[in-house]
DNA sequence: GTGCAATTGTTAAAACTTTAACATTTGAAT
DNA sequence: ATTCAAATGTTAAAGTTTTAACAATTGCAC
């Protein structure tokens, strides 16, 4: 039963994987059932706004009762698309290249890196977590061959949209984005822009306007 | 003068280190003077947001004329705390606080990592881009003594408020949060939490809808 | 089995954010 | 000098998001 384009705007997108990581913890803490407050409450939003947010899908509890966490989780789950696998590359291993391949717990959720790719000939041919490094020019090939979804972007940022570019063409359906400018691509890529500068900037300037600018 | 407190919001928060980012583009370009419209179009905005969010720091422009790129560029500088240098430490030498600390450009915006900390005893004693890793059991006094104004969370996320609460018990002013997990701290403390996967599942839930759930 | 407390789904109001409109200012061309 | 085009600052309208309110539903106590 196909349904229409689900409304998910901006706020609610963002709020998304926090309920999922809220959820997850009340699993762990072997919680069965809760309710729009007490998840507020958790997670310092009112309880009308946990109610309006679940209700864009349609109900996910039980009047009188509340919501059953497994449930919930398992549809919020769905909705994040965390219940299929993502075939994902890297493109660019430098620190944050490295360190998100390395990053063994992503397999188990449900991405799993199958090659790096760098320009640097020193690294191609190593592994890093047992994850191959190719050459960078062989990336659009790789993708359209395996069926890569996801491209990680690590690479310099006056080469990212380049990059990004080739991926595009190469068919890949979403791009994370860590280098220091917005990269723009067709409607039909989803582009995830998780410019870190921008969060610690963030920061900064929280800290700055708290002082009494 | 001192004047009141900045009054600025959530959105125009986000959008001010791309302001920067674009801003330092034009510079890069060597472009002297732009106008809202230009400025927004690059940025995938309306010229009237532009507007009405530079006023919200008093016009910052020029009737008839436009924005001065260098001026622009100083002033949102400013507003972002980044005119000042910081002392900063990172908690947890693993992947990504090892990304972190290798990430040498930090230290010419004005961001001093002084040390890192763990408590793997391995590691204790060894340096990362000459950065000495001591016991998280000295991070304490470290920061009193030093007078510490950005912590770095890194830890796993079972720690990671634990880990908070230290930091914010000796004082320390700013919190950029990379554990998979919400702290929580006091108003005077500004945490910013960089949950990466968080960025991924609003990543995979938009290719998710655009596939027609 | 009735009433009550808890809790959702839903509608309406309030708050906030973005966009549009326009008066005002500036510089350049004639 | 006047006029015109290009811009900002600012006010008003539109749109979006959040919060509040309340009817409807459920389970439990009595």
């Amino acid at each position: 039963m196909s349904r229409g384009k689900l409304n998910v705007r901006e706020p609610l997108l963002r709020r998304l994987p926090r309920y999922y990581r809220y959820l997850n913890e009340l699993k762990n803490m072997e919680v069965k059932r809760t309710s729009s407050l007490e998840l507020g409450e958790r997670m310092g939003i009112t309880s009308s706004q946990v109610r309006q947010d679940f209700n864009c899908f349609g109900g996910l509890g039980q009047q009188g009762i509340g919501y059953e966490v497994n449930a919930l989780l398992g549809r919020i789950r769905k909705i994040l698309g965390l219940n299929s696998r993502y075939k994902v590359i890297i493109a660019g291993v430098g620190n944050i290249g490295h360190s998100l391949a390395s990053y063994s717990e992503a397999a188990s959720e449900g991405f799993d890196i199958l090659a790096l790719f760098d320009v640097n000939p020193r690294l191609i041919g190593c592994s890093v977590n047992g994850i191959m490094i190719y050459d960078i020019d062989d990336m659009k090939e790789f993708i359209r061959e395996k069926g890569v979804e996801i491209g990680i972007i690590c690479v310099p940022k006056d080469r990212a949209q380049a990059t990004a570019d080739i991926m595009i063409e190469a068919g890949i359906k979403g791009i994370w984005n860590f280098a220091d400018v917005d990269l723009y691509g067709p409607a039909e890529v989803v582009i995830e822009n998780a410019c870190l500068n921008d969060s610690l900037y963030t920061l900064t300037c929280r800290m700055n306007i708290l002082q009494c600018f």
